[in-house]
DNA sequence: ATGACTAATTCGATTAGA
């Protein structure tokens, strides 16, 4: 069961972009961030004709994740529990039947948290308490669960080609990592780095200064697998050619193989 | 020191992203 996460940046301008990703590197679930649009308004039938199931769960101008699955995809779920009073789309759940075994998929998109210090930090760091008290609910289960998305997190320096850069910014304050790693401490493991120690994996690339021409990346796009899904790890890897694509996302599809 | 790109909203300038 191939697994990509992949923030489109707004599914109106990338619609092309994501549909000639699925048709050719057919991952057989995507989860896809920052879709940009409300759940009527977005395009079901151009993805549906390459063979997906759909569900979303969208918001007007930002924000907005979706589930797209060739496999039965079921008991699907909106929102991160935790305050009533947040109306950021930015999770959503569902079950995807594998040939062998159902795998439990979580698609997230973390809040920036810029500037910092302010509300839009605090925001993210509660937000964050939120997954992990999410996360915690799981563990119990010993079940194969996926966490995936955009984190905006830059978990440690080895994956951000100018750390001096960001020392000051919300994807790299020492606060954020530490949340990250507490996720990481309930027992999820970062599925590329249980294929790699590399440095230099990105999955980001800012559409400005000349970011990808000079590969100054991060890496903030994740899969955290829970003990019972890293079991049925096949591999993790990043598509970097994608970033130097036609009209490509400032983000690239990051990927997972489970034996599901 | 500053702005630089891109997208969405709604057709101009603002907000947001990271």
């Amino acid at each position: 069961m191939k697994i990509a996460t992949y923030n489109i940046n707004g599914i109106r301008a990338r619609l092309e972009t994501v549909t000639s990703w699925l048709s050719e590197q057919a991952p057989d679930v995507a989860l896809l961030q920052e879709i940009k649009i409300v759940d009527e308004a977005f395009p079901r039938e151009e993805i549906e004709r390459l063979g997906y199931r759909i569900a979303t769960h969208g918001q007007k101008s930002f924000n907005g994740v979706a589930i797209l699955s060739k496999l039965p995809l079921e008991d699907v779920t909106r929102g991160l529990p935790g305050d009533d009073s947040d109306d950021h789309a930015r999770w959503i759940e569902g079950t995807v039947i594998g040939g062998q075994r159902a795998v439990r998929v979580c698609c997230l998109y973390l809040p920036n948290g810029n500037p910092t210090p302010g509300p839009k930090y605090d925001y993210k760091l509660r937000w964050m308490e939120r997954m992990h008290a999410r996360v915690r609910e799981f563990l119990p289960l010993e079940e194969p669960i996926v966490f995936a998305g955009d984190y905006n997190v830059i978990p440690e320096a080895r994956d951000v080609r100018q750390p001096d850069n960001w020392r000051e910014d919300a994807l790299f304050l020492p606060e954020s990592r530490a949340a990250f790693r507490r996720l990481e401490s309930l027992g999820l493991y970062d599925a590329i780095r249980l294929r790699s120690q590399a440095a230099g994996l990105y999955s980001f690339w800012d559409f400005q200064r000349g970011s990808w021409e000079r590969d100054n990346g991060i890496r903030i796009d994740h899969h955290l697998l829970t003990p019972q899904a890293a079991d049925l790890l096949v591999d993790a890897w990043i598509e970097r050619e994608a970033r130097g694509g036609a009209k490509p996302s400032d983000h690239v599809p990051v990927w997972i193989d489970l034996d599901a």
